[in-house]
DNA sequence: GAGCTACCTCTTGT
DNA sequence: AACAAGAGGTAGC
């Protein structure tokens, strides 16, 4: 079996320039799973990444780089969407110039070695000191060995007795927890902290384990450029909340309730038919279509924790003959035709590479465009246009975007029933010139603010 | 052209 | 527990 290796990188990050939580479950993308508490895990691409995060440090797993993995040159190195936002826009625009050098820089600084992945009999973790309470281990399970402490840190060997009855996780889990208990007192150490600021550490330690050999450089600023370029980090987020903030009353208490929302930049054509998927659905279910497509029509990447991972299917692959039957039997719904159909058009137009091309057009001929894919009404081809094809001032106006907007901007839409075209385009414009050039974006925080499971 | 409905299935609320 | 209502809509009338 090929060793699969696991590149870790932290990024300079406040929590309020991203928050993990929200902007990965608030609906724009459909892959993230919080593998344990506070470490989020999917994939961007065909990659499969882990995340956490502490209050100034972005970590990041990659797991399956791959011995012979190919960089391609100057990929996603765009950097179109360092705009302005505001009246002095060009005071603005170099100040976020200044910014996202410095921050650029900094990135580099921060990286570890990579590491062999969770198949070897021995451990060896690495772990900052938190607290942690209760510890459960068996010792039969597991024989901790030259342990010893640094400073903050321990480092222990720990070898896994027992390998078929425990994931990989969880014994590593264990050994954490016991070789801390052990050994550690319990430091200043604020348990305050969202996300678990334990697990922050937990997903570090994994991926110190049994450090091989060092990565190049360019495949590591090539995935660092990735993470960049997904979460948009080179957008100054204080920065554009602060604008928002002082044109919206409204905003400033969902900026207060939902900070560091930030917008993903996600891969077209996995945008085309999640959202397909997601027309009278919600996000749960939606999440579980986007699932069984990949698991039915991808190929499977890599395994991590026991888990496999699939990517997410070509547009060939889902115009095959018979997609649309296997999709009803997965229970799709009416949803099965949709995703064969704009397919087939997708490969008959030009496929992926008619979709990014739309990324260099005006919005309105963008969503015009996508319109025509079948089940792709105006609400979905916005969502398509601002999350994965770079048009940040697009508005998708769903029946919630509709109840904020009557709830507190335009109260003459009380009335109305059902949002149709008009009200559509009435809601959409008001958005807009709230807000600006980036309307689309803040539009995600308030609909973020506005959603159940980030209530509290 | 605006407004109404059927469409699939599942989750959530009562 | 069982049942209705609604779910980040779209297409067709």
């Amino acid at each position: 079996m090929n060793k699969v290796k696991s590149l870790f990188l932290h990024i300079p990050c406040q929590i309020t320039e991203l928050n993990l939580k929200i902007t990965l479950q608030n609906g724009q993308s459909f892959r993230w799973k919080e593998a344990s508490p506070g470490v989020w895990r999917g994939m961007i691409r065909d990659d499969v990444w882990s995340f956490s995060q502490d209050n100034t440090t972005l970590y990041c797993v990659l797991h399956n780089l791959r011995d012979d993995a190919q960089i391609p040159p100057n990929v996603d190195s765009r950097n179109d969407y360092f705009g302005a936002v505001g009246e002095n826009a060009v005071e603005r625009e170099k100040l976020n110039d200044n910014k996202k050098v410095k921050r650029f820089k900094a990135s580099h600084l921060s990286i570890q070695k990579s590491c062999t992945n969770f198949t070897d009999s021995y451990v060896d973790v690495k772990i900052e000191c938190d607290a942690i309470k209760s510890v459960e281990i068996k010792p039969n399970d597991i024989t901790a060995e030259n342990s010893h402490s640094e400073d903050n840190t321990i480092v222990a060997s720990v070898l896994n007795k027992n390998r078929k009855n425990n994931s990989a996780s969880n014994v590593r889990k264990k050994c954490v927890r016991s070789s801390l208990e052990q050994k550690i007192d319990v430091k200043n150490f604020n348990t305050d902290q969202k996300p678990n600021p334990v697990m922050c550490k937990l997903l570090k330690a994994e991926c110190c384990t049994n450090i091989a050999s060092n990565t190049p450089a360019t495949t590591v600023s090539h995935y660092l450029k990735v993470i960049q370029n997904y979460f948009r980090l080179a957008v100054d987020l204080n920065l554009a909340y602060k604008d928002w903030c002082s044109k919206d009353v409204h905003f400033q208490a969902a900026a207060q309730k939902c900070p560091g929302v930030r917008l993903l930049d996600q891969p077209p054509v996995e945008n085309v038919f999640s959202f397909i998927c997601s027309s009278n659905n919600n996000i749960s279910r939606i999440s579980g279509l986007v699932e069984k497509l990949c698991v039915e029509f991808g190929s499977l990447q890599c395994e991590v924790d026991g888990q496999q991972w699939f990517s997410f299917p070509s547009i060939e692959a889902l115009a095959a003959e018979g997609v649309e039957q296997v999709l009803r039997k997965l229970a799709f719904g009416y949803r099965a035709a949709y995703i064969h159909k704009s397919a087939r058009v997708l490969l008959s137009t030009g496929g992926e590479a008619w979709l990014a091309a739309l990324r260099d057009a005006p919005l309105s001929h963008c969503r015009a465009q996508l319109q025509t894919l079948p089940g792709v009404g105006p609400k979905v081809a916005d969502c398509i246009s601002l999350m994965s094809l770079n048009k940040l001032d697009s508005i998708p106006v769903d029946t919630h975007v509709f109840q904020i907007a009557a709830r507190l901007y335009l109260p003459a839409l009380r009335s109305t029933k059902s949002v149709t075209e008009r009200v559509y385009r009435t809601v959409a414009a008001h958005f807009q010139t709230l807000y600006g050039p980036h309307a689309g974006w803040a539009h995600s925080v308030l609909f973020s603010a506005d959603l159940k499971k980030f209530a509290s």
